[in-house]
DNA sequence: GACAAACTTTGTCAAGTGTCCTAAATTTGT
DNA sequence: ACAAATTTAGGACACTTGACAAAGTTTGTC
Protein backbone atom coordinates (compact mmCIF):
# COMPACT_ATOMS: atom_id res chain seq x y z
CA UNK A 1 0.00 0.00 0.00
CA UNK A 2 2.12 3.15 -1.29
CA UNK A 3 -0.50 5.38 -0.36
CA UNK A 4 -1.46 4.76 3.31
CA UNK A 5 2.26 6.28 3.80
CA UNK A 6 1.91 9.64 2.22
CA UNK A 7 -1.94 9.62 2.78
CA UNK A 8 -1.46 12.21 5.21
CA UNK A 9 0.75 14.32 3.13
CA UNK A 10 -0.94 14.23 -0.12
CA UNK A 11 -4.81 14.32 0.81
CA UNK A 12 -6.24 16.16 -1.79
CA UNK A 13 -10.34 17.21 -2.37
CA UNK A 14 -11.88 15.67 -5.72
CA UNK A 15 -13.01 18.29 -7.77
CA UNK A 16 -16.46 16.71 -8.35
CA UNK A 17 -18.07 13.31 -6.70
CA UNK A 18 -20.59 11.46 -7.51
CA UNK A 19 -23.60 9.42 -5.61
CA UNK A 20 -24.12 5.75 -6.77
CA UNK A 21 -26.22 5.47 -9.74
CA UNK A 22 -29.43 3.41 -9.81
CA UNK A 23 -31.27 3.32 -12.98
CA UNK A 24 -30.27 3.90 -16.38
CA UNK A 25 -27.90 3.21 -18.78
CA UNK A 26 -24.03 3.71 -18.01
CA UNK A 27 -23.84 6.13 -20.52
CA UNK A 28 -26.49 8.13 -18.97
CA UNK A 29 -24.58 8.64 -16.04
CA UNK A 30 -21.21 9.43 -18.07
CA UNK A 31 -22.72 12.40 -19.76
CA UNK A 32 -24.43 13.26 -16.60
CA UNK A 33 -21.20 13.58 -14.64
CA UNK A 34 -19.47 15.08 -18.00
CA UNK A 35 -22.20 17.65 -17.80
CA UNK A 36 -21.63 18.72 -14.19
CA UNK A 37 -17.64 18.69 -14.81
CA UNK A 38 -18.32 20.93 -17.57
CA UNK A 39 -20.71 22.77 -15.49
CA UNK A 40 -17.82 23.40 -12.67
CA UNK A 41 -15.19 23.98 -15.04
CA UNK A 42 -17.30 27.28 -16.28
CA UNK A 43 -18.02 28.16 -12.89
CA UNK A 44 -14.57 28.15 -12.41
CA UNK A 45 -13.17 29.37 -15.27
CA UNK A 46 -15.78 32.44 -15.88
CA UNK A 47 -17.81 32.25 -13.40
CA UNK A 48 -21.51 31.64 -12.20
CA UNK A 49 -22.85 34.19 -14.96
CA UNK A 50 -20.79 32.15 -17.41
CA UNK A 51 -22.33 28.77 -16.29
CA UNK A 52 -25.78 28.76 -18.99
CA UNK A 53 -27.32 26.17 -20.25
CA UNK A 54 -26.21 26.50 -23.92
CA UNK A 55 -22.33 27.04 -22.60
CA UNK A 56 -22.47 23.86 -20.63
CA UNK A 57 -23.73 21.99 -23.63
CA UNK A 58 -21.42 23.47 -26.02
CA UNK A 59 -18.63 22.48 -23.37
CA UNK A 60 -19.85 19.05 -23.67
CA UNK A 61 -19.77 19.51 -27.16
CA UNK A 62 -23.56 18.09 -27.04
CA UNK A 63 -26.88 19.47 -28.07
CA UNK A 64 -28.91 21.79 -25.94
CA UNK A 65 -31.75 19.20 -25.75
CA UNK A 66 -30.00 16.74 -24.50
CA UNK A 67 -28.79 18.66 -21.48
CA UNK A 68 -32.50 19.47 -20.71
CA UNK A 69 -33.25 15.87 -20.66
CA UNK A 70 -30.66 15.09 -17.98
CA UNK A 71 -31.46 18.17 -16.11
CA UNK A 72 -34.86 19.43 -16.78
CA UNK A 73 -33.93 22.69 -15.19
CA UNK A 74 -31.26 24.85 -14.70
CA UNK A 75 -32.04 24.55 -11.09
CA UNK A 76 -31.54 21.09 -11.27
CA UNK A 77 -28.33 21.25 -12.55
CA UNK A 78 -27.31 23.39 -9.92
CA UNK A 79 -28.39 21.60 -7.05
CA UNK A 80 -26.47 18.62 -8.70
CA UNK A 81 -23.71 20.70 -8.89
CA UNK A 82 -23.96 22.01 -5.45
CA UNK A 83 -24.44 17.90 -3.98
CA UNK A 84 -21.18 16.73 -6.34
CA UNK A 85 -18.81 19.65 -5.07
CA UNK A 86 -20.07 19.00 -1.15
CA UNK A 87 -19.79 15.59 -1.54
CA UNK A 88 -16.21 15.25 -2.02
CA UNK A 89 -15.24 17.09 1.07
CA UNK A 90 -17.56 15.26 3.20
CA UNK A 91 -15.39 12.51 1.97
CA UNK A 92 -12.25 13.71 3.17
CA UNK A 93 -14.12 14.95 6.77
CA UNK A 94 -14.55 11.47 7.06
CA UNK A 95 -10.70 10.26 6.90
CA UNK A 96 -9.45 13.00 8.77
CA UNK A 97 -11.60 12.41 12.08
CA UNK A 98 -10.91 8.21 11.32
CA UNK A 99 -6.90 9.59 11.96
CA UNK A 100 -4.39 7.85 14.25
CA UNK A 101 -5.04 9.50 17.63
CA UNK A 102 -2.23 11.98 17.83
CA UNK A 103 -1.42 14.98 20.07
CA UNK A 104 -3.71 17.80 19.34
CA UNK A 105 -1.83 20.47 18.60
CA UNK A 106 -0.68 18.26 15.64
CA UNK A 107 -4.01 17.33 14.70
CA UNK A 108 -5.24 21.35 14.88
CA UNK A 109 -1.96 21.80 12.82
CA UNK A 110 -2.43 19.34 10.28
CA UNK A 111 -6.36 20.03 10.24
CA UNK A 112 -5.49 23.74 9.05
CA UNK A 113 -2.67 22.26 6.48
CA UNK A 114 -5.11 20.07 4.68
CA UNK A 115 -7.32 23.38 4.85
CA UNK A 116 -5.24 25.87 3.52
CA UNK A 117 -3.91 24.09 1.12
CA UNK A 118 -7.28 23.59 -0.17
CA UNK A 119 -8.04 27.15 -0.15
CA UNK A 120 -4.67 27.47 -2.44
CA UNK A 121 -6.56 25.41 -5.01
CA UNK A 122 -8.06 27.03 -8.35
CA UNK A 123 -11.33 25.40 -7.52
CA UNK A 124 -12.16 26.24 -3.98
CA UNK A 125 -10.84 29.89 -4.39
CA UNK A 126 -13.26 29.99 -7.04
CA UNK A 127 -16.22 28.48 -6.29
CA UNK A 128 -16.29 29.17 -2.77
CA UNK A 129 -17.07 32.64 -2.88
CA UNK A 130 -19.48 32.02 -5.70
CA UNK A 131 -21.24 30.03 -3.35
CA UNK A 132 -20.86 33.10 -0.39
CA UNK A 133 -22.50 34.89 -2.49
CA UNK A 134 -25.30 32.68 -3.50
CA UNK A 135 -26.47 31.54 -0.57
CA UNK A 136 -27.10 34.98 0.34
CA UNK A 137 -30.40 34.36 -1.59
CA UNK A 138 -30.80 30.98 -2.41
CA UNK A 139 -31.93 28.92 0.36
CA UNK A 140 -30.72 26.08 -0.91
CA UNK A 141 -27.78 26.76 -1.22
CA UNK A 142 -27.69 28.55 2.16
CA UNK A 143 -28.70 25.67 3.71
CA UNK A 144 -26.00 23.02 1.88
CA UNK A 145 -23.17 25.30 2.35
CA UNK A 146 -23.99 25.34 6.57
CA UNK A 147 -24.58 22.19 6.95
CA UNK A 148 -21.26 21.42 5.08
CA UNK A 149 -19.49 24.05 7.53
CA UNK A 150 -20.85 22.09 10.36
CA UNK A 151 -19.07 19.25 9.39
CA UNK A 152 -16.06 20.86 8.46
CA UNK A 153 -15.87 21.86 12.06
CA UNK A 154 -16.88 18.67 13.56
CA UNK A 155 -13.54 17.02 13.65
CA UNK A 156 -12.14 20.98 14.85
CA UNK A 157 -14.45 20.53 17.90
CA UNK A 158 -12.84 17.19 19.08
CA UNK A 159 -9.50 18.26 18.93
CA UNK A 160 -10.84 21.30 21.07
CA UNK A 161 -12.49 19.37 23.14
CA UNK A 162 -9.44 17.29 23.74
CA UNK A 163 -7.63 19.93 24.65
CA UNK A 164 -9.79 22.03 26.82
CA UNK A 165 -12.40 19.79 28.15
CA UNK A 166 -12.58 22.45 30.88
CA UNK A 167 -14.18 25.01 28.67
CA UNK A 168 -18.35 25.15 28.33
CA UNK A 169 -19.26 23.64 25.16
CA UNK A 170 -20.74 26.61 23.62
CA UNK A 171 -17.63 28.15 24.21
CA UNK A 172 -15.50 25.31 22.63
CA UNK A 173 -18.03 25.29 19.53
CA UNK A 174 -17.71 29.51 19.30
CA UNK A 175 -13.46 29.17 18.98
CA UNK A 176 -14.02 26.21 16.65
CA UNK A 177 -16.50 28.50 14.52
CA UNK A 178 -13.54 31.28 15.04
CA UNK A 179 -10.73 29.08 13.74
CA UNK A 180 -12.60 27.93 10.78
CA UNK A 181 -13.53 31.70 9.66
CA UNK A 182 -10.06 32.59 10.10
CA UNK A 183 -9.10 30.14 7.62
CA UNK A 184 -12.14 30.63 5.25
CA UNK A 185 -11.44 34.50 5.24
CA UNK A 186 -7.33 33.78 4.03
CA UNK A 187 -9.11 32.57 0.70
CA UNK A 188 -10.07 35.82 -0.69
CA UNK A 189 -6.51 37.31 0.52
CA UNK A 190 -4.04 34.32 -0.22
CA UNK A 191 -6.14 31.95 -2.43
CA UNK A 192 -5.00 31.19 -5.96
CA UNK A 193 -4.37 34.14 -7.65
CA UNK A 194 -4.38 36.32 -4.97
CA UNK A 195 -2.50 39.04 -4.15
CA UNK A 196 -0.95 37.18 -1.07
CA UNK A 197 -0.67 33.98 -2.28
CA UNK A 198 2.90 33.58 -1.81
CA UNK A 199 2.73 33.94 1.64
CA UNK A 200 0.32 31.29 2.28
CA UNK A 201 3.45 29.38 4.34
CA UNK A 202 3.96 32.00 6.63
CA UNK A 203 0.53 32.68 7.02
CA UNK A 204 -0.31 29.28 7.93
CA UNK A 205 2.72 29.46 10.79
CA UNK A 206 0.97 32.68 11.91
CA UNK A 207 -2.60 30.78 12.13
CA UNK A 208 -1.64 27.62 13.53
CA UNK A 209 0.54 29.51 16.15
CA UNK A 210 -2.08 32.09 16.83
CA UNK A 211 -5.09 29.10 17.17
CA UNK A 212 -2.81 27.04 19.59
CA UNK A 213 -2.18 30.37 21.99
CA UNK A 214 -5.92 30.74 21.47
CA UNK A 215 -6.67 27.53 23.07
CA UNK A 216 -4.08 27.46 25.91
CA UNK A 217 -4.93 30.69 27.02
CA UNK A 218 -8.44 31.36 26.66
CA UNK A 219 -10.49 31.41 29.93
CA UNK A 220 -7.09 31.56 32.00
CA UNK A 221 -5.81 34.48 31.09
CA UNK A 222 -7.03 37.92 32.64
CA UNK A 223 -9.74 37.86 30.20
CA UNK A 224 -13.58 38.64 30.82
CA UNK B 1 -21.17 68.79 18.71
CA UNK B 2 -23.18 65.99 19.91
CA UNK B 3 -21.49 63.74 17.58
CA UNK B 4 -18.30 64.02 18.90
CA UNK B 5 -18.70 62.25 21.68
CA UNK B 6 -20.49 58.96 20.92
CA UNK B 7 -18.75 59.70 17.54
CA UNK B 8 -16.80 56.70 18.63
CA UNK B 9 -19.39 54.17 19.52
CA UNK B 10 -21.54 54.97 16.55
CA UNK B 11 -19.21 55.21 13.19
CA UNK B 12 -21.31 53.54 10.63
CA UNK B 13 -20.16 53.07 7.19
CA UNK B 14 -23.06 54.90 4.62
CA UNK B 15 -24.23 53.27 2.11
CA UNK B 16 -22.96 54.79 -0.71
CA UNK B 17 -20.42 58.19 -0.88
CA UNK B 18 -20.53 59.97 -4.43
CA UNK B 19 -17.58 62.33 -5.49
CA UNK B 20 -17.88 66.07 -5.67
CA UNK B 21 -19.54 66.72 -8.97
CA UNK B 22 -17.85 68.68 -11.84
CA UNK B 23 -20.72 69.94 -14.27
CA UNK B 24 -24.20 68.93 -14.92
CA UNK B 25 -27.09 70.49 -13.40
CA UNK B 26 -27.92 69.32 -9.87
CA UNK B 27 -30.75 67.31 -10.56
CA UNK B 28 -28.82 65.44 -13.23
CA UNK B 29 -26.27 64.58 -9.98
CA UNK B 30 -29.27 63.60 -7.92
CA UNK B 31 -30.98 61.24 -10.33
CA UNK B 32 -27.22 59.76 -10.71
CA UNK B 33 -26.84 58.97 -7.14
CA UNK B 34 -30.54 57.54 -7.43
CA UNK B 35 -29.49 55.16 -9.82
CA UNK B 36 -26.13 54.07 -8.24
CA UNK B 37 -28.85 53.23 -5.09
CA UNK B 38 -31.54 51.68 -6.69
CA UNK B 39 -28.29 49.84 -8.31
CA UNK B 40 -27.28 48.48 -4.58
CA UNK B 41 -30.80 47.72 -3.30
CA UNK B 42 -31.11 45.31 -6.34
CA UNK B 43 -27.66 44.06 -5.33
CA UNK B 44 -28.38 43.34 -2.04
CA UNK B 45 -31.53 41.93 -2.48
CA UNK B 46 -31.59 40.16 -5.09
CA UNK B 47 -27.71 39.71 -5.74
CA UNK B 48 -25.58 40.24 -8.79
CA UNK B 49 -27.68 38.13 -11.51
CA UNK B 50 -30.83 40.59 -10.98
CA UNK B 51 -28.51 43.46 -11.09
CA UNK B 52 -29.71 44.35 -15.09
CA UNK B 53 -29.96 47.86 -16.54
CA UNK B 54 -34.19 47.44 -16.95
CA UNK B 55 -34.46 46.38 -13.41
CA UNK B 56 -32.81 49.82 -12.23
CA UNK B 57 -34.54 51.46 -14.13
CA UNK B 58 -37.99 50.25 -13.55
CA UNK B 59 -36.51 50.59 -9.43
CA UNK B 60 -36.01 54.43 -10.12
CA UNK B 61 -39.25 54.35 -11.73
CA UNK B 62 -37.49 55.96 -14.88
CA UNK B 63 -37.40 55.01 -18.53
CA UNK B 64 -34.22 52.79 -19.35
CA UNK B 65 -33.06 55.75 -22.17
CA UNK B 66 -32.93 58.22 -19.77
CA UNK B 67 -30.73 55.27 -17.56
CA UNK B 68 -28.47 54.44 -20.72
CA UNK B 69 -27.96 58.92 -20.23
CA UNK B 70 -26.44 58.52 -17.17
CA UNK B 71 -24.30 55.46 -17.83
CA UNK B 72 -23.66 54.83 -21.58
CA UNK B 73 -22.66 51.29 -20.80
CA UNK B 74 -23.59 48.85 -18.05
CA UNK B 75 -19.95 48.25 -17.12
CA UNK B 76 -20.02 51.82 -16.76
CA UNK B 77 -22.86 51.78 -14.10
CA UNK B 78 -21.11 48.61 -11.77
CA UNK B 79 -17.79 50.69 -12.18
CA UNK B 80 -19.62 53.57 -10.58
CA UNK B 81 -21.13 51.66 -7.88
CA UNK B 82 -17.75 50.06 -7.26
CA UNK B 83 -16.01 53.22 -6.05
CA UNK B 84 -18.87 54.61 -4.34
CA UNK B 85 -19.35 51.50 -2.27
CA UNK B 86 -15.74 51.40 -1.65
CA UNK B 87 -15.42 55.64 -1.05
CA UNK B 88 -17.27 54.69 2.44
CA UNK B 89 -15.15 52.66 3.98
CA UNK B 90 -11.92 54.87 2.96
CA UNK B 91 -13.56 58.04 4.41
CA UNK B 92 -14.13 55.81 8.06
CA UNK B 93 -10.65 54.85 7.69
CA UNK B 94 -9.00 58.18 7.71
CA UNK B 95 -11.26 58.78 10.36
CA UNK B 96 -9.35 55.28 12.12
CA UNK B 97 -5.85 56.54 11.22
CA UNK B 98 -6.90 60.29 13.10
CA UNK B 99 -7.58 58.75 15.93
CA UNK B 100 -6.57 59.72 19.28
CA UNK B 101 -3.54 57.58 20.39
CA UNK B 102 -5.17 54.99 23.20
CA UNK B 103 -3.10 51.58 24.01
CA UNK B 104 -2.76 50.13 20.89
CA UNK B 105 -4.62 47.25 22.64
CA UNK B 106 -7.59 49.37 22.95
CA UNK B 107 -6.84 50.85 19.47
CA UNK B 108 -7.17 47.17 17.88
CA UNK B 109 -10.00 46.06 20.01
CA UNK B 110 -11.70 49.37 18.63
CA UNK B 111 -10.62 48.13 15.18
CA UNK B 112 -11.75 45.15 15.70
CA UNK B 113 -15.44 46.25 17.18
CA UNK B 114 -15.85 48.47 13.47
CA UNK B 115 -15.22 46.11 11.19
CA UNK B 116 -17.35 43.23 13.10
CA UNK B 117 -19.59 45.96 13.43
CA UNK B 118 -20.14 47.06 9.85
CA UNK B 119 -20.02 42.92 8.63
CA UNK B 120 -23.43 42.36 10.77
CA UNK B 121 -24.50 44.99 8.31
CA UNK B 122 -26.80 43.59 5.72
CA UNK B 123 -25.16 45.85 3.04
CA UNK B 124 -21.92 44.73 3.84
CA UNK B 125 -23.08 41.08 4.35
CA UNK B 126 -24.36 40.82 0.80
CA UNK B 127 -22.12 42.87 -1.26
CA UNK B 128 -18.65 41.62 0.18
CA UNK B 129 -19.50 37.74 -0.88
CA UNK B 130 -20.30 39.30 -4.28
CA UNK B 131 -17.37 41.09 -5.00
CA UNK B 132 -15.06 38.31 -3.64
CA UNK B 133 -16.55 36.55 -6.64
CA UNK B 134 -16.48 39.13 -9.60
CA UNK B 135 -12.57 40.02 -8.58
CA UNK B 136 -12.21 36.49 -9.75
CA UNK B 137 -13.06 37.36 -12.97
CA UNK B 138 -13.31 40.98 -12.89
CA UNK B 139 -9.77 42.78 -13.01
CA UNK B 140 -11.28 45.83 -12.60
CA UNK B 141 -13.10 44.46 -9.34
CA UNK B 142 -10.05 42.44 -8.14
CA UNK B 143 -7.67 46.03 -8.32
CA UNK B 144 -10.36 47.90 -6.56
CA UNK B 145 -11.19 45.37 -3.83
CA UNK B 146 -8.10 44.84 -2.78
CA UNK B 147 -6.46 48.25 -2.73
CA UNK B 148 -9.72 48.74 -0.40
CA UNK B 149 -8.50 46.02 1.84
CA UNK B 150 -5.05 47.32 1.40
CA UNK B 151 -6.33 51.05 2.82
CA UNK B 152 -8.13 48.83 5.69
CA UNK B 153 -4.94 47.32 6.59
CA UNK B 154 -3.01 50.19 7.14
CA UNK B 155 -4.73 51.37 10.34
CA UNK B 156 -3.75 47.59 11.47
CA UNK B 157 -0.33 48.31 10.59
CA UNK B 158 0.14 50.93 12.53
CA UNK B 159 -1.06 49.24 15.90
CA UNK B 160 0.57 46.57 15.11
CA UNK B 161 4.22 48.27 14.62
CA UNK B 162 3.48 50.04 17.83
CA UNK B 163 3.22 47.39 19.58
CA UNK B 164 6.10 44.89 18.32
CA UNK B 165 8.36 47.34 16.29
CA UNK B 166 11.11 44.64 17.15
CA UNK B 167 9.46 42.26 14.59
CA UNK B 168 10.47 42.72 10.67
CA UNK B 169 8.22 44.50 8.56
CA UNK B 170 6.85 41.66 6.45
CA UNK B 171 6.29 40.07 9.42
CA UNK B 172 3.58 43.15 10.98
CA UNK B 173 2.36 43.05 7.77
CA UNK B 174 1.88 39.48 7.49
CA UNK B 175 -0.13 39.16 10.87
CA UNK B 176 -2.09 42.34 9.70
CA UNK B 177 -3.22 40.80 6.41
CA UNK B 178 -3.93 37.26 9.10
CA UNK B 179 -6.18 39.60 11.56
CA UNK B 180 -8.13 41.27 8.63
CA UNK B 181 -8.63 38.00 6.44
CA UNK B 182 -9.97 36.31 9.92
CA UNK B 183 -12.68 38.85 10.14
CA UNK B 184 -13.73 38.67 6.91
CA UNK B 185 -13.88 35.35 7.19
CA UNK B 186 -16.81 35.45 10.01
CA UNK B 187 -18.90 37.66 7.14
CA UNK B 188 -20.16 34.32 6.31
CA UNK B 189 -21.14 32.69 9.46
CA UNK B 190 -21.67 35.62 11.36
CA UNK B 191 -22.90 38.38 9.27
CA UNK B 192 -26.75 39.31 8.46
CA UNK B 193 -28.88 36.42 8.75
CA UNK B 194 -26.21 34.01 8.89
CA UNK B 195 -26.59 31.25 11.35
CA UNK B 196 -24.05 32.17 13.99
CA UNK B 197 -24.71 36.00 13.48
CA UNK B 198 -26.45 35.82 17.64
CA UNK B 199 -22.79 34.88 18.54
CA UNK B 200 -20.77 38.18 16.68
CA UNK B 201 -20.07 39.40 20.08
CA UNK B 202 -18.81 36.25 21.65
CA UNK B 203 -16.74 35.88 18.74
CA UNK B 204 -15.75 39.49 18.82
CA UNK B 205 -14.50 38.62 22.45
CA UNK B 206 -12.70 35.80 21.17
CA UNK B 207 -11.08 37.46 18.40
CA UNK B 208 -10.18 40.14 20.12
CA UNK B 209 -8.42 37.99 22.65
CA UNK B 210 -6.64 35.81 20.18
CA UNK B 211 -5.21 38.60 18.10
CA UNK B 212 -3.81 40.56 21.03
CA UNK B 213 -2.26 36.98 22.36
CA UNK B 214 -0.88 36.30 19.16
CA UNK B 215 0.40 40.09 19.01
CA UNK B 216 2.09 39.20 22.34
CA UNK B 217 3.72 36.09 21.56
CA UNK B 218 4.89 35.99 18.34
CA UNK B 219 8.68 35.45 17.91
CA UNK B 220 9.02 35.43 21.48
CA UNK B 221 7.43 32.00 21.89
CA UNK B 222 9.43 28.45 21.56
CA UNK B 223 8.33 28.88 17.58
CA UNK B 224 10.40 28.79 14.41
C1' DG C 1 -33.77 -9.93 -34.31
C1' DA C 2 -37.47 -7.71 -31.82
C1' DC C 3 -38.60 -4.17 -28.69
C1' DA C 4 -39.08 -1.06 -25.08
C1' DA C 5 -36.44 2.01 -22.51
C1' DA C 6 -32.92 5.30 -22.57
C1' DC C 7 -30.56 8.65 -24.91
C1' DT C 8 -29.75 12.34 -28.56
C1' DT C 9 -30.85 15.57 -32.06
C1' DT C 10 -33.50 19.23 -34.20
C1' DG C 11 -36.36 23.01 -34.11
C1' DT C 12 -39.22 26.35 -31.80
C1' DC C 13 -41.02 29.34 -28.09
C1' DA C 14 -41.56 33.57 -25.25
C1' DA C 15 -38.91 36.40 -22.59
C1' DG C 16 -34.86 38.76 -21.29
C1' DT C 17 -30.26 41.09 -22.11
C1' DG C 18 -27.17 45.37 -23.33
C1' DT C 19 -26.71 48.79 -26.64
C1' DC C 20 -28.13 52.21 -29.73
C1' DC C 21 -31.24 55.50 -31.89
C1' DT C 22 -34.55 59.53 -32.94
C1' DA C 23 -37.64 63.02 -31.84
C1' DA C 24 -40.06 65.62 -28.80
C1' DA C 25 -41.04 67.46 -24.23
C1' DT C 26 -39.49 69.27 -19.90
C1' DT C 27 -36.56 71.24 -16.50
C1' DT C 28 -32.62 73.99 -14.94
C1' DG C 29 -29.33 77.68 -14.23
C1' DT C 30 -28.09 82.17 -15.61
C1' DA D 1 -35.36 84.60 -22.40
C1' DC D 2 -32.52 81.10 -23.72
C1' DA D 3 -29.12 77.57 -24.17
C1' DA D 4 -27.83 73.52 -21.96
C1' DA D 5 -29.11 69.63 -19.50
C1' DT D 6 -32.35 66.27 -18.47
C1' DT D 7 -36.36 63.20 -19.23
C1' DT D 8 -39.85 60.84 -21.78
C1' DA D 9 -41.64 57.96 -25.31
C1' DG D 10 -40.85 55.05 -28.34
C1' DG D 11 -38.54 51.74 -31.05
C1' DA D 12 -35.09 48.60 -32.91
C1' DC D 13 -31.10 45.73 -33.00
C1' DA D 14 -28.61 41.35 -32.40
C1' DC D 15 -28.14 38.26 -29.12
C1' DT D 16 -28.78 35.20 -25.05
C1' DT D 17 -31.63 32.82 -21.83
C1' DG D 18 -34.44 28.62 -19.91
C1' DA D 19 -37.91 25.58 -21.38
C1' DC D 20 -40.39 22.46 -24.34
C1' DA D 21 -42.05 19.08 -28.07
C1' DA D 22 -41.40 15.88 -31.55
C1' DA D 23 -38.88 13.36 -34.02
C1' DG D 24 -34.69 10.32 -34.49
C1' DT D 25 -30.79 7.07 -32.60
C1' DT D 26 -28.64 3.96 -29.40
C1' DT D 27 -28.69 0.49 -25.69
C1' DG D 28 -29.66 -3.53 -23.06
C1' DT D 29 -32.57 -7.52 -22.71
C1' DC D 30 -35.69 -11.15 -23.92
Amino acid sequence: MPDSNNQLLTITVADLTFPPREGGYSKGHETREQILNAALHLLVEEGYRAMSMRRIAAECGMKLGNLTYHFPSREDLVQALLDSVISSYEIEFVRIVHNPSLAPDMRLAFYCELVLEDIRSKKTTRVFPELWALSNHDPFVFERVHELYARARAPLQEIIAEMRPDLPRSQRDAVALFISASMEGLTVFAGHAKPFEAQMPLLEKIAVHSFINLLKNIGADSDS
